[in-house]
DNA sequence: TTAATATATCGTAATATTGCAATGTAATAA
DNA sequence: TTATTACATTGCAATATTACGATATATTAA
């Protein structure tokens, strides 16, 4: 059906899904490395970075925003957009801990 | 078009948003942090445990096989999985070293 | 005001994902 | 062999995602 059946599951299993789920693209990790090196951005440097159309750009600005971990700031005519620095710790500490949950033990089958 | 250009980013930046793509969804989540809890499980447990079909469940498991961060052994009639240790720390550090990369300070805009 | 510049939004086509019933496959039990 | 059990695969419907042209909006410059 293409619909998650989200009330299958803990509010936890959900946010890290969400918090992947716009990961889980190339061109958005790309913007997250890009504002990594140059700490802002605009829609149009990225559009001559990465070779997308601006609207495309746009569009992943926006998921990237909507899920907080970044934020724009009005800068004339254009938009200036950095890591929400509050966001980013939060993201990376539910990942970090799922992954640091691992105590890599074999398991007695393999 | 619904498909991403993949040639247009890096290795890196594919391969993380590969694995992002693979931990964007809360079933897959759960089937993870159920066998962080129990070590190993099969197909009929996790029917049972989050209400999905097990057809799902098996795509689920499939897509997860699929990138590595678990493995399946044949055990009689059914077959057990657990995560794969080499893997897991692999996928791990990739998300350590994007995460651990931001410095915090605040940009000059915001 | 009008033009230029930058970005957002809308609409749409192509493709991907999710979920499941039905069916196929493979191993053990009777 | 036949049944049972567990899982994978197929096929399909519903929905989501990706990409972009066209257009709307908003700010500054002339």
């Amino acid at each position: 059906m293409g619909v998650t059946k989200s009330d299958l599951f803990t509010e936890t299993q959900n946010e890290l899904a969400t918090y992947a789920k716009v990961l889980a693209h190339p061109a958005r990790i790309a913007i997250i490395q890009y504002l990594l090196r140059t700490n802002t951005c605009c829609n149009s440097i990225l559009v001559g970075d990465l070779g997308l159309a601006q609207a495309t750009i746009s569009q992943h600005l926006k998921e990237l925003k909507n899920i907080g971990i970044i934020q724009g700031t009005v800068e004339g005519v254009s938009v200036n957009y950095c890591i929400n620095s509050e966001k980013w710790h939060y993201i990376k500490e539910m990942l970090f801990e799922l992954f640091e949950s691992y105590e890599s033990q074999n398991c007695s089958n393999c």
